[in-house]
DNA sequence: CTGAAAGCGCTTACAG
DNA sequence: CTGAAAGCGCTTACAG
């Protein structure tokens, strides 16, 4: 008993009088079969709405056939994990895999059955799926680290955050900057990522010593709300004069609503951890991280297809680096590396 | 002889001396297992680096249905294309059906026997995959349109661009506006939308009798070079002081590099056909088309997914409107519908 | 509690 | 040029 009722092979075969071994020669376009018959047969094809099974053919075959692209919920629609997918799907693509973007809410039903591998970028603690995909033994690459009391993805590829907001700051620092505010993703995004930028921030300012405070701002927070939580900061005794915003495009935000970043401005120094490309990337008052989200999900998908197609698992998790690039402001000081 | 040498539950089999339904069992927790077995099952899968097959998991439990999305390959990154993916996807998920981003040079290839459905954003002239589609018998949803002699697809969602350019100009024109320029897409984006675009705003200058300009720029342009673009607009005698901007972002450019779409600037009406969630529908100096992306793409796969299974195929396309919005800037007066 | 067998849908040598 | 059969790795009734 079939577990679908969709047209098979075995079905067609049946119809045309054929059998199964020359349809599916027809149908994959083997030279041997007749140019009548394979006519025959794509027409049949077509008329009942003929779908290859990947898993069967994925079984014969013996190589990959589908991976799954995780990206937070809330989230999704931010440049950042829109290029990340894209690049993902894109490289997945090339060795001939399907992406399946991972249900929102249905995430990880049954899926751990149907996929090959997957992808996450900002792994959020309150998402199941990937969890139980590891359980099931599924190869899993993470970008951006994964959250404590997880289990270990097969991989991690990783930006060096800590590096790069270090670099920044003493950028800052050089060009004059006396008082850090970090505006830090808030309980909306439990990512790794929140917490490596809080801590390499703090890292950083206590190194160099200069005087910080945090402030945590949701990750879809309004331009208007942002823009009034900038000015409450300003509004204090101790001011800052250098802003590090976690999250993507709110350095735009700032600095189009309240002409902040220009070297005469009461904020000479902004700076975004996850760089958006039209609006911060481009900017030359903002430097920001550009972490080539594009290009970042297109190894992350090279990776799963080798970790999938590899003979053993890895014992240990696969850690590897990420190389970020900072797209500088204008008056911002080059260090030398 | 096995195209890999992964570790199979047979060679567990073997080795513990167990036949392969119970070791099926106890690596799938199955009550009917012995304690004992299970853990000597447990014990040597992992030893061994045993992986369950997804392949053939899924080959037992049946196809899950796929659509493809396509979205033109020089804009996939626009926010409009990925929020309207993540609204289709997530709409697909809930009829658990997987969604495949169509693969950007591979696409068509053999995609027709793959997928039981699927939808286009912006149909371009020169993306061939879709036509495949619809040849092989695949319902195809496209939302706004399809281009010129391209055969129909089986429904299409359509915003009424005509409508709404219409109540943006008449409104300009009650705040004051006399000469209009439109800065509508090259050709980086042969799709309907372009020519609906151009023609509407024709149509709706010639009724209220004011005097328009077109002026063409790539999908994809720099804010410099539309800056540049709009300064010799506005360099010439007869300079607008309405621009309607047909590509995402392009209003949003102008309003923050020239200062345009406030009362007093050179230009006070700016209004943008594809408004972009953050730089433009949120302003309140831009008058933006908002189509809702998100919920078109969800739309889009439920109407999909009910032309999949239906019994049969509607003889007629199904044309569907599709209620977009107008955000409004401040100063815009609000006519009567 | 465990085993033997059928079958998911497909492709590919191997015969005819 | 076409057909019959084996087998990819797994699960699930069904017997024992």
């Amino acid at each position: 008993m079939s577990p679908s009722n969709r047209v098979t092979i075995p079905d067609l075969a049946d119809e045309l009088g054929l059998s199964v071994g020359t349809v599916s020669s027809a149908l994959n376009g083997k030279s041997s079969v007749a140019e009548s018959t394979r006519k025959r047969v794509l027409d049949l094809a077509r008329l009942r709405g003929y779908k290859f099974n990947t898993a069967a053919r994925g079984l014969r075959f013996g190589r990959p056939t589908t991976f799954a692209l995780h990206v937070p919920l809330a989230a999704r629609t931010l440049s950042y994990y829109m290029q990340f997918a894209i690049g993902f799907a894109d490289a997945a693509a090339t060795v001939d895999v399907d992406v399946v973007l991972s249900a929102s809410n249905a995430a990880g039903r049954g899926e751990a059955f149907r996929v090959d591998g997957a992808a996450v970028a900002d792994w959020e603690a309150s998402s199941g799926g990937i969890e139980e995909l590891i359980h099931a033994q599924v190869p899993v690459v993470a970008a951006d680290g994964f959250p404590c009391n997880a289990p270990s993805p097969a991989a991690i590829v990783q930006v060096d955050y800590h590096g790069q907001i270090h670099r920044i700051l003493e950028s800052a620092r050089a060009g004059g900057a006396t008082r850090v505010a970090l505006v830090a993703p808030d309980d909306s995004l439990q990512a790794r990522w929140t917490t490596d930028v809080i801590d390499a921030c703090a890292a950083a300012c206590a190194e160099f010593g200069l005087p910080m405070q945090t402030a945590r701002f949701p990750i879809f927070g309004t331009s208007e709300d942002l823009t009034e939580l900038v000015r409450s900061l300003l509004a204090d005794a101790d001011a800052p004069d250098c802003i590090v915003f976690g999250g993507q495009n709110l350095a735009g935000y700032a600095a189009s609503n309240l002409q902040l970043g220009t070297p005469g401005s009461a904020v000479p120094w902004i700076a975004s951890c996850a760089g958006d490309q039209l609006t911060e990337i481009g900017s030359s008052t903002i430097t920001a991280i550009d972490a080539n989200p594009i290009a970042l999900g297109a190894r992350c998908a090279t990776l799963l297809h080798e970790l999938v197609t590899a003979e053993s698992a890895p014992s240990e998790p696969i850690v590897e680096p990420w190389p970020s690039t900072i797209a500088w402001g204008d008056h911002w000081p080059r260090l030398d590396a």
